[in-house]
DNA sequence: TTAAATAGTTAGATTTGGCTAACAAATTTA
DNA sequence: TAAATTTGTTAGCCAAATCTAACTATTTAA
């Protein structure tokens, strides 16, 4: 076995900090995956070795094309996954997360292809994350926060950032889903707070939320 | 992490070996799992230890309830899995055990709850071997052997015994599936060859064959 | 019934991925 | 700019699961 659940569990960290910062530091995958710097630092001259990143002693880390690839494609099993078990196990958005963790890390290539066929090729995840191509392209179409709407402007819900199974918890209980369609009334200029109106009715989502909603 | 892959792996092991013969010997394990025999012996006194194997030095090993339990859960994972891929995702029988090797371990229960409703509870896997219930309970009709059917009997064609990805790949180039009534024409009592038919044409089973194949 | 073969065990090494303690480099801030 | 803080590294240890080599117990068979 080539690849650990270790290292790919690495690699999703890094690439996803990558897209943020492109340089990576080694604090904040030591914060991410919950282990030591030194677990952290042996980690990386591994993934160094394996021509996943690019490493220098007190530099920070740069992840290879190689690196991203293979990132690539466990993020496409991790949302796969989640797609199909929204979509065809019947399981609620709040409820996926955990469960493809564990199988993103299942090596059958055919049985995520029989995935993506059965769902149709999805773009994006239940969350509206892009779903990789089994060729490793990301759909990179931008949304806008809804933080930076202005109001009177009326935008769809298209996906969600930093989400945490309790805060999909708090979006049912208030009827956000992906698709609704959100009229922004008017900005409270102190705290930010948006009283916004959708499904027929009026509620005032808090700055926080605001910062976690993607709209177009 | 109280159990690892490791560690289900050498219980289903185990488990199945002492469905034929409830001692189970060291020697058996190593072949199984391909690994040596002090890798086995040290894990043995690891299981034991965890309450799942009764170990004296030097005796044959004995699977306690717990064990049994245990193994029971991970079978059930295993045929579930099985079952889904084939009536849910359009894999074909000889297809599926590679990857509920893989999927067996997924820690979610409700992920395989979800797949066993979905399912309607089935009591078999794809190969016609009993799935246990979620409380561990295995559905245990015992099927004949083709072997020890006679002329002019007619039969069905019920489960599998110690199958292979080629056996099955064979069976689908008989046209061999389960369900199929076979008719016993003849026994060639040199070779025990089963001249036999079935969906309308004759075929010659030789007694290797027959020696897999469990009918009602 | 003893010698040969088979089965099981122990000791000690290796690899992977984690840890703590100690230290060094880089960055921040007083 | 020098001290304090943060960040990154090294050294060395640990546990899990594997291995080989050497040894012991049990079983088989001449």
């Amino acid at each position: 076995m080539t690849n650990s659940q270790s290292i790919e569990n690495y690699l999703k960290v890094i690439f996803n900090q990558a897209i943020a910062t492109d340089d990576v530091n080694t604090t904040s995958i030591a914060q991410a995956l919950e282990v030591s710097l030194p677990s952290v630092n042996s980690m990386v001259k591994k993934l160094a070795g394996m021509g996943l990143l690019e490493y220098e002693k007190y530099k920070p880390l740069k992840i290879t094309l190689k690196g991203r690839k293979m990132a690539a494609m466990i993020i496409r099993k991790h949302r796969l996954t989640e797609m199909y078990l929204v979509e065809k196990m019947g399981f609620g958005w709040e409820e996926v997360h955990e469960i493809a963790e564990q199988l993103e890390h299942i090596q059958s290539v055919a049985f995520f292809d029989r995935m993506d066929e059965i769902l149709g090729f999805p773009e994006r995840d239940p969350h509206g994350s892009p779903i990789p191509s089994s060729s490793g392209e990301f759909a990179t179409q931008k949304f806008r926060l809804l933080t930076d709407c202005q109001p009177k402007e009326l935008v769809t819900l298209k996906a969600l950032s930093k989400t945490t199974d309790e805060f999909l918890k708090y979006l049912n209980s208030k009827g956000l889903a992906l698709g609704v369609e959100v009229e922004i009334l008017e900005v409270e200029a102190y705290d930010k707070n948006m009283k916004v109106s959708y499904g027929g009715k009026t509620e005032v989502l808090s700055a926080l939320v605001c910062s976690k909603l993607l709209v177009s």
